[in-house]
DNA sequence: TCGGTATATCTCGTATACAATGGGGATATA
DNA sequence: TATATCCCCATTGTATACGAGATATACCGA
């Protein structure tokens, strides 16, 4: 339903052309769109993100995307070059080293505050996701299984309380999963498969140290899976290459 | 051909109804000038921000204004009402809360990383932020102080090296601004005079250790001079009031 | 004098129009 | 055939116009 051939009819406001009313909703709606996208890979590093085509495909004006991309930029999963639009973001293997050791730090000090106020509720949803998350990797649905995992940090997360970490923590996993998309290897990706449900049985057991340091190596080891291979900018320094 | 009928600029010194051209750096800079306003307190919590007004302060459209507005209130210092427009966060107890606790974990974290990748060239200007930072205490410089406060804070997190926690750690000190305008007593805010300098002393001799001991020492104290009086907002709840 | 309703105004939300810039393709030349 | 140059168009940046929601005010009735 695009508008852009009706300008003229003042008697044409009947079906939602979207004036005014939902559009808080519909924004969101779509940013968790394309944000999906972009973390489940459906969305590549490097894919531009053209306005006039997303303003197309989601019915609304360039002014709402707009929007919605200046805030995918500030949460970094687009990048905004100033004459050339929004493009998925490809991170360096420097931010990739940076995310994955502020994963560490916020992850694991979290783990006591999360141990001690997890609910049997909280356990259960837990399980499930990682339940579902071994399913999808087994059945090869890469982009369900990458989801699960950064959903199941996240919700982690948040059983601590702490509403400033746990966003923090989501945009971390998010970035992660671009970081992923770049320098993950086919073969295995993110999490290993019953590492999640280890460390639910630490937390139903109360044992808080022990799944922080599980964490800890959680983390490393995905970090240690990353094939950081510096792949060479477009424009490589010639005169690094050609120094005497 | 721009703004209202405001015939004469008087106090803008660039009538600049530029169309297209320096727009990012502009942007850039009325951005900085919000956001030092609403950290140095002169724009108070609650104060609102009507955006035709920004846009005749700051002589570009409203266009511009929202772009910034958006951004702030992804950083979290003003708060977007979906019909009332935009206003300087008030924090809320819980927020405040949580704000400390990730500064403790990040900051304290990041100490021995600092320890290790400190040059003398830091010392130096960070020293020199702390002598400036006792300077405007001393001659009751509030706004001056506050500001060299957040510096602090956020120049020590960079030298970490890590840009994303130093990003993190740049906006809780925004967002700590904010909450000591909140529940700060006037009497003595935030740092106290010379906790900096002493911060500084254990880096220079290379006591990582303490110097991370010492931050956690300063937040808490930081935290704990704040009277967090849980102000009513303006709807109590009358259920909990009346409650039998 | 108090309360309720209707109107007026103020401000934001969305869409569209217009200008400018930069890149890519086509062309010309060596 | 390869390279350099130039121009057109695709795409973004900015402003403005218009519509809607909400709040404040004034008027009327009890």
């Amino acid at each position: 339903m695009n508008q852009r051939v009706k300008p003229s009819p003042p008697a044409s406001p009947a079906p939602r052309q979207g004036k005014n009313g939902d559009g808080a909703e519909r924004h969101e709606a779509i940013h968790r769109s394309i944000s999906d996208a972009i973390i489940e890979h459906r969305l590549k590093p490097g894919a531009r993100l053209r306005e006039d085509a997303l303003s197309e495909v989601f019915g609304v004006s360039r002014t709402g995307i707009r929007k919605i991309l200046q805030r995918l930029a500030l949460e970094q999963l687009v990048t905004l070059t100033p004459r050339r639009g929004a493009s998925v973001t490809r991170p360096t293997a420097d931010e990739a080293k940076d995310v994955f050791e502020a994963r560490q730090m916020v992850e694991c000090g979290l783990m006591s505050d999360i141990a001690r106020r997890i609910t049997q509720d909280d356990i259960v949803t837990l399980k499930d996701m990682a339940q579902r998350e071994r399913e999808a990797l087994r059945s090869g649905e890469q982009s369900v299984a990458i989801r699960l995992s950064a959903d199941f940090h996240t919700y982690l997360a948040r059983v601590s309380g702490n509403r400033t970490l746990a966003d923090f923590v989501e945009r971390l996993c998010s970035r992660s999963s671009l970081i992923l998309a770049v320098y993950g290897n086919a073969g295995h990706l993110g999490c290993e498969s019953h590492d999640h449900q280890d460390l639910i049985q630490y937390l139903e057991d109360g044992k808080g140290e022990r799944a922080a340091a599980f964490m800890g190596r959680h983390l490393k080891a995905i970090e240690a899976s990353l094939s950081i291979v510096e792949e060479e900018d477009e424009a490589p320094n010639l005169f690094d290459i050609f120094a005497p």
